[in-house]
DNA sequence: ATTTACTATCGGAAATAGTGATAGATTATT
DNA sequence: AATAATCTATCACTATTTCCGATAGTAAAT
């Protein structure tokens, strides 16, 4: 019966167009190969080649089994790639959680350069809000964890400092407060503040609560969404003012109180005495200049 | 070195749980599978299964080569399901020209069975206007067409008349005539009409020029995004103002001179003394019911 | 404890893949 | 037109691999 040797000699035969030149191409006689290529034909019932010239051309049966071949051999050599990876101890799968605040354009690139660095390796990228990270983290739903800095350290994780990333306070740009130059605290208090609030637990106290009017969102993007339909003012993420992030535009808030941009920490997290593999360990390190410096 | 028999066994073996079990399966003896196995994971320098219980298991690393066996195996089948249609007859490919106005919710039943019938068989589905149809048949370019027919018939090709579809005269919610309840021929002149033309040549003549003012787009769902946005009345296909089909909301009107929805004759045509294989025979059999009686 | 059902291993048989030599055919060169 | 070069097909033979049956050892079920 056929097998994937023959499947070989039919793609480089092709390719080379010739069954001499296959056979020097896969070290081996020419008559291997003539034989090869009849049993071939034999087995499928299928005229695979035409010999009328000097140069054998795939006949039209013939192109369309190549195709299937080359196919079947593509998947062979992803299955070496993967046998390989095992050797080299890479993982099936790296799992990260990120928040979705620091979904920045950076990661894309980084997500890229994971893809051919490690092409069988799976990745599940899951976006969440920080204070469920932590969480994910503990109980093992995830490996790599991107999320703002919480006051008190875990024991059990390991915590890595990347950076701060800066907030704007932003507003509809119908809003009333787009008539002030300058923001004072006492004229948020009767604008209504939309926050960030986790799906469990309290909100993430990274966000004071300076309004006396709350709407709660579970991510930026709602967050924005609500600010950009002119519910409130909020604080999003710099770059979501910068680019095309959100879903409407958005006007920047000058506060007196707030000198520069408002700019929490950022920190990697990982579980603690849990050795990572290759690809999560690379992951690990280039997700450490996620914000640029 | 391994083969295609050797991924055989992986699956079956992980699938039934058991070498013995795999061996009866295969119809090959149990110390057959036991040594293959063996082989296989010498060659790829890994340990497939645990034997440490009864039931041999697939290890972590197994598992990652199984998914790359299985979806091998699976491309082998394809392999071998295109021999089959060769051995049938089934074409490589068939090419369909639509015009457009006939694409209708029906097709997309035929295209499924298609799929089904003719799992290895190509399909490549043109849309057109119907003045490009017949040309794009004559220079062999395509391989069905299913159009409007036109007053003369074509001796080089074989027509084969399917229905009549319904048009509908058509305009936007605002547009001046929806005051009108019924519409004279004289009411049509001051209003701009939009008109289908192909690509080359004059506009075919299946829809009379009544207004003074005439717009000319090559399909109808350019007309009857025009139509929408206000800028005339058109003929457009009944479906295109039942369903969803259409990018706005259009408005019937109802013409004194028409009494019946004008219903222009279809057609399947295709080059005469051609033989078609089993796949587009299929197919143009099936197009002659797209127009439900 | 015993039976049952499984896997690993071994030697020999069968099947398959591979080689080198040769003959015939096609294209290029002289 | 003749010749040389390069190709494919075929054959007999060898090497390798695949497979089987028998046997021994092991984990689960009775």
């Amino acid at each position: 019966m056929y097998s994937l040797e023959h499947f070989r000699m039919l793609v480089v035969a092709a390719d080379t167009g010739s069954f001499s030149a296959c056979a020097r191409a896969l070290g081996k006689a020419q008559s291997t190969i003539s034989q090869g290529i009849a049993a071939l034909e034999d087995d499928l019932n299928v005229v695979l080649f035409d010999r009328s010239t000097r140069k054998p051309t795939p006949t039209a049966d013939g192109a369309r089994i190549l195709e299937f071949a080359r196919s079947i051999l593509l998947q062979v050599d992803d299955l070496e790639a993967a046998t390989d990876a095992i050797h080299k101890g890479e993982e099936a799968l790296v799992r990260v959680v990120i928040d979705d605040a620091l979904a920045l354009p950076k990661i894309d690139e980084i997500l890229l350069s994971f893809e051919s660095g490690f092409p069988t390796t799976g990745l599940e990228v899951i976006t969440a809000a920080s204070p469920d990270i932590r969480r994910m983290i503990k109980t093992s739903r995830a490996d790599i964890g991107v999320m703002f800095a919480e006051i008190e350290l875990d024991n059990a994780l390991e915590h890595c400092f990347i950076g701060n990333l800066p907030f704007h306070a932003v507003c509809s740009e119908h809003h009333p407060l787009t008539k002030l130059k300058r923001v004072q605290m006492s004229d948020l208090l009767p604008h209504r503040q939309i926050l960030l609030r986790g799906e469990v637990g309290a909100g993430l106290d990274l966000f004071p609560k300076m309004s006396t009017l709350a709407w709660y969102a579970n991510d930026f993007f709602m967050i924005s969404h609500l600010v950009s339909a002119g519910f409130g003012w909020a604080y999003v993420p710099a770059h979501f003012t910068e680019s095309h992030m959100a879903p409407g535009p958005l006007r920047r808030l000058d506060f007196s109180f707030d000198h520069k941009p408002w700019s929490p920490p950022v920190e990697l997290i990982k579980l603690k005495h849990t050795p990572m593999g290759p690809a999560a360990s690379w992951l690990y390190e280039q997700l450490k200049s996620l914000i640029a410096p």
